[in-house]
DNA sequence: CATGCGTGGCT
DNA sequence: TAGCCAAGCAT
């Protein structure tokens, strides 16, 4: 891997790295729709969206657009039923972000209007510090800083900074960096250019520093070795036993989440091993959630009493109710 | 401060 | 295949 030495200090002479950065952005940024906006709301979604989400899941499946113009403003998300909303989101992961994302379009209806301090700001539900300044960037080009996981790895690698990104005491670090080396005089191109440099030359592993516009101020000597992130738990396989419960009428029994997290997405119920093992298993399905790789055992039965939360539903009606992506997945290639 | 939260693409 | 990672946040 060739990497050229650096020989400037961004830290030291922030001015041409900036410049560096805008310029390379102002010939080569990538044109999103959230690029084409500065209403606060268009750019709030899209930063909730992209929350831990790729920009290729986002746009690919047509989840921005089409939120959009279902919530075209905070009024109208303040007053949506839950099941429009998490059906918006079915697919998208992390579903607390759209309730979250409801309660903040509650909040600046009531108000009359978004805040522009960044303490109220990050007050609102699922409104972080890095959204509350991706927002003021973004949406106001007012001077603000962020830390994402690309800047994250863009600043590790321009310091040479081998403590953990991850941890508060790394990330309190890096966001004391970010706010020295961004520009107050072109936020949004800042922003928007030292994320997108995370995402191209300096992506994960083997970055292209050759071809990286601010290669002369990166100090490590070995990129693919940045940033140190901690340990995580190794993953663990789990098995559970779901139902494929048909009455006479044909209609499918499904349990809706009631907890805090997952509240108001439907499932497959699901049954203690012993409850199932008399029952065919009619197939099984695989997929990781979290740091859990879980095997889900599907068992077939004519009838079964329903139990707290569990209700029976016509075929014609499962298309409507919004489900975690395994589950979904798996219903449609049973009704297939 | 560590952990839980979804999903899909990439290595 | 298994692990890593992504425009983080709340608890």
């Amino acid at each position: 891997m060739l990497k050229p030495r650096a020989t400037r200090d961004p830290l030291h002479e922030p001015l041409p790295f900036r410049d560096a950065l805008a310029v390379w952005f102002g010939q080569n940024g990538r044109d999103y729709p959230w690029r084409r906006t500065t209403d606060p709301w268009a750019v709030l979604v899209s930063e909730v969206m992209l929350q831990q989400t790729q920009i290729a899941t986002v746009l690919g499946r047509g989840y921005y657009t089409r939120f959009l113009s279902l919530f075209p403003d905070p009024a109208t998300l303040a007053v949506a039923e839950d099941e429009p909303l998490l059906k918006a989101w079915e697919g998208l992961g992390y579903y607390r972000r759209a309730r979250m994302l409801r309660e903040t379009a509650r909040a600046v209806t009531a108000a009359g209007g978004f805040p522009d301090s960044l303490d109220t700001l990050q007050k609102l539900p699922g409104i972080g510090r890095y959204t509350a300044n991706a927002l003021r960037a973004f949406a106001h080009d007012r001077p603000a800083a962020v830390v994402d996981g690309n800047v994250a790895r863009v600043l590790a690698r321009l310091l040479d900074y081998h403590h953990a990104v991850d941890s508060p005491s790394g990330l309190k670090h890096l966001w004391e960096v970010a706010e020295r080396l961004a520009d107050p005089h072109r936020p949004r191109i800042y922003n928007s250019a030292i994320m997108e440099l995370g995402q191209t030359f300096c992506r994960p592993g083997v970055p292209d520093c050759l071809a990286c516009p601010v290669s002369a101020f990166c100090k490590t000597p070995e990129p693919s070795a940045l940033p140190v992130k901690t340990a995580k738990p190794k993953t663990e396989r789990i098995h559970t036993h779901v139902l494929w419960a048909r009455d006479r009428m044909g209609r499918i029994l499904l349990h809706q989440e009631q907890g805090k997290r997952r509240q108001g997405l439907w499932k497959l119920p699901e049954r203690t091993p012993e409850e199932t093992a008399d029952l065919p298993e009619i197939a099984t399905r695989t997929y990781g959630i979290t740091r859990f790789h879980v095997t889900m055992h599907i068992h077939e039965c004519a009838d079964a009493p329903a139990r707290e939360g569990e209700s029976w539903h016509p075929e014609e009606a499962i298309a409507t109710l919004a489900m975690p992506s395994p589950y979904r997945k798996a219903v449609e290639a049973l009704l297939a």
